[in-house]
DNA sequence: AGCTTGTGTCATGGC
DNA sequence: GGGCCATGACACAAG
């Protein structure tokens, strides 16, 4: 279940980035914040990379396991929202909107059933004209509503060439009326319909073809425009555009027929296309009205057409975006860029390094001589005292006789290690058992312990080197190399506890310590400062590694987030690439078609003038070209403030 | 001599 | 309120 859920997750993911190519947001957040670990940004500045986090919470759990609190690599666990914002930020290719129709529609049984008939049966097609009234009327019927592939005017149905005068041509505004037939398809049914729904849907549409009276031209014209479509796959555009460009630009001219009337356009009844060489047969005034460029009979001229050619050109609009889900789910290109891309690295956000350093470091310190440890321990001026018995100091028989509690173990970081809190400061171990053992001293995670072995070079010699100038230490000068400014102080003020000693120790011990051995009050301050600058020394130790840490992880990041961004941007150049070309496509097959319609004069229709529009129940009709009414708008703008002025 | 780097220390704020 | 921790800032030493 777990597995199915993530593989949904993920093509959900891919899914709202290719859809975000195409210019469709969609959030996903809701849906996978049952799966993933919530995205919730952290990072927030520069000097946020280590914010006090309740990270631990999660240490002991399933999800927190192996998870440091303060581990640097609990920034992946956001870049997947980086990543998907990314991919959105780099914009969308656009469609040629120039195409704005399909020569698709559906013809159902009764349709023919109806218009069939009618071819034969048109008396009053003699007349050739039909009221516009009674056009209107029909209009409003079976036009609820006015949308934009719907033009309402007052058309002549003038009686062609064809005889049958069922052409609804507006030779004057050179606009054509348009009407939906009484099949209940609502306009927005295939624009909100599911995939599933728009393929059933589409099952009965039929295809778009010359007459059968041009047996020839209607030959390729299905293959080509199921080629046409199978070019949406963006995987194999890029090189397919061109031959299949160059196929359909040579098979086009005899792919439709050049002596398509407009009439023939808009007849609906296949009985209409099926009888095109009898346009002197008169049609019924509602089979009149109907005809109004409507092109969704053409098809039916040729029962046996294929209708791969209308469900294609009616399923392109829904094709691309549905070859485009394939691609994700078929791990194409893309969608494997963007597995690439963005899932691996959610996907390795499980912090398994820390694994890997645990045990490598631990492999480190099994090969190491507890020796040399006692030797590197003693570099930080707290540790030169974490050797067994802190040597030093003349007390220290008395604190071992005192029995006191402290966490010696701990020569290294107390903020930056997860266990420094649990284990050491709270048991109360006897002090000589306490000192030496090594195996509690090194921690995976402590600045002081771990980066001694991995970087000697850099932290070691210094340490030993260097001594800050005391003016008040003159005295102490020869040991100064190897003991820090307060283990010199401490020995000055014969404190009987070493540094590590005060540094580590709990507090209520402490405490007892300052109030049980009658120390004077300089000798009290001394111990406190010792104690607050060890601390303070290890926070800082603890601080800058973790500073680094993070630097270094974001620089890893960036880069893979530059490579990742180069990738995306080629991706997106070559489906901007694609989508031009198809759409330059879809543009030449449809001045093409227009070319082969005539209107009632016989005169073919001019693409300039007029383009084929795919309604929601997949008819194709041909609409005039719209005029932006800009002009007109803008005049009477400028009129008004015309005469505003005036 | 100036710069860089590493380190210790202080001050401060949050828990 | 005190202790602890983290961190910026500063100073210092060494390379």
């Amino acid at each position: 279940m777990q597995i199915a859920k993530k593989y949904f997750s993920e093509s959900l993911i891919q899914l709202t980035i290719l859809l975000s190519l195409i210019g469709v947001r969609v959030d996903i957040d809701s849906y996978l914040s049952g799966y993933y670990t919530p995205l919730t940004e952290i990072n927030l500045g520069p000097s946020s990379a280590y914010i006090q986090t309740p990270f631990h919470i999660l240490r002991d759990t399933f999800d927190g396991y192996g998870v440091h609190p303060k581990c640097p690599e609990l920034d992946y666990f956001f870049a997947s929202r980086r990543l998907l914002d990314e991919v959105r930020t780099l914009g969308s290719p656009r469609f040629h909107t120039q195409l704005n129709a399909w020569l698709v529609h559906e013809v159902p049984a009764t349709d023919k059933a109806d218009c069939g008939p009618s071819t034969s049966n048109n008396t009053e097609s003699s007349s050739g004209l039909e009221s516009p009234g009674e056009e209107s009327r029909d209009v409003s019927e079976h036009l609820p509503v006015s949308g934009p592939a719907v033009y309402q005017t007052n058309i002549e149905l003038g009686q062609g060439p064809c005889g049958a005068g069922a052409c609804g041509f507006l030779k004057e505004e050179e606009d054509v009326k348009v009407k939906e037939e009484e099949e209940p398809a609502p306009v927005s049914q295939l624009a909100h319909s599911s995939t599933l729904e728009q393929e059933s849907l589409l099952e009965g549409i039929t295809a778009l073809s010359s007459p059968t009276r041009h047996p020839s031209a209607t030959l390729d014209i299905d293959q080509q425009w199921n080629n046409l479509l199978s070019v949406a796959d963006l995987d194999d555009l890029d090189p397919l555009v061109t031959e299949r460009l160059s196929d359909l630009d040579t098979d086009i001219t005899s792919a439709i027929s050049r002596n398509v009337s407009l009439h023939d356009a808009m007849l609906t009844s296949p009985g209409v296309f099926g009888l095109a060489s009898d346009r002197t047969e008169p049609r019924t005034t509602t089979q009149q009205q109907r005809a109004l460029f409507r092109m969704e009979s053409i098809g039916s001229l040729n029962s046996d057409a294929s209708p791969g050619m209308a469900l294609g050109l009616a399923a392109l609009p829904f094709a691309s975006v549905c070859n485009i889900t394939g691609n994700v789910s078929s791990n194409s290109a893309l969608g494997g860029c963007l597995d690439e891309a963005v899932f691996d690295q959610i996907n390795q956000l499980g912090l398994e390094g820390l694994d890997s350093i645990d045990s490598s470091l631990m492999d480190c310190l099994d090969s190491i001589d507890p020796r040399v440890l006692e030797d590197l321990e003693s570099d930080s001026g707290l540790s030169l005292e974490s050797s067994s018995g802190g040597p030093v100091s003349p007390g220290s028989s008395e604190m071992s006789s005192s029995s006191s509690s402290y966490c010696e173990d701990e020569c290294g970081a107390t903020g930056y290690s997860s266990e420094a809190d649990s284990i050491p400061s709270k048991g109360i171990v006897d002090y000589t058992t306490a000192w030496p053992p090594v195996e509690s001293v090194w921690h995976d995670h402590s600045y002081s312990s771990a980066n001694f072995f991995n970087q000697p070079s850099v932290t070691l010699p210094r340490k030993n080197i260097k001594e800050e100038p005391l003016s008040d230490d003159d005295g102490f000068r020869l040991e100064e190399g190897e003991l820090s400014r307060d283990e010199l102080r401490a020995r000055a003020m014969c404190l009987p506890f070493s540094v590590l000693q005060i540094v580590n120790m709990p507090v209520e011990e402490f405490l007892e310590v300052l109030d049980g051995h009658g120390f004077s009050p300089e000798q009290v301050t001394l111990l406190r400062d010792i104690r607050r600058r060890g601390k303070n020394k290890l926070a800082a130790q603890n601080c800058r590694k973790r500073k680094l840490d993070a630097i270094t992880g974001l620089q890893e990041e960036v880069e893979r987030l530059q490579v990742q961004r180069d990738k995306l941007l080629r991706e997106k150049h070559l489906t901007a690439k694609t989508m031009g070309a198809v759409g330059h496509q879809i543009r030449q097959l449809t001045r093409d078609i227009l070319s082969r319609l005539r209107d009632e004069s016989g005169t073919p229709l001019n693409p300039d003038r007029f383009t084929l529009q795919c309604g929601a129940n997949g008819r194709v009709v041909v609409q005039p070209v719209r005029r932006p009414a800009v002009s007109t708008s803008g005049n009477k703008t400028d009129k008004r403030k015309k005469g505003k002025k005036q």
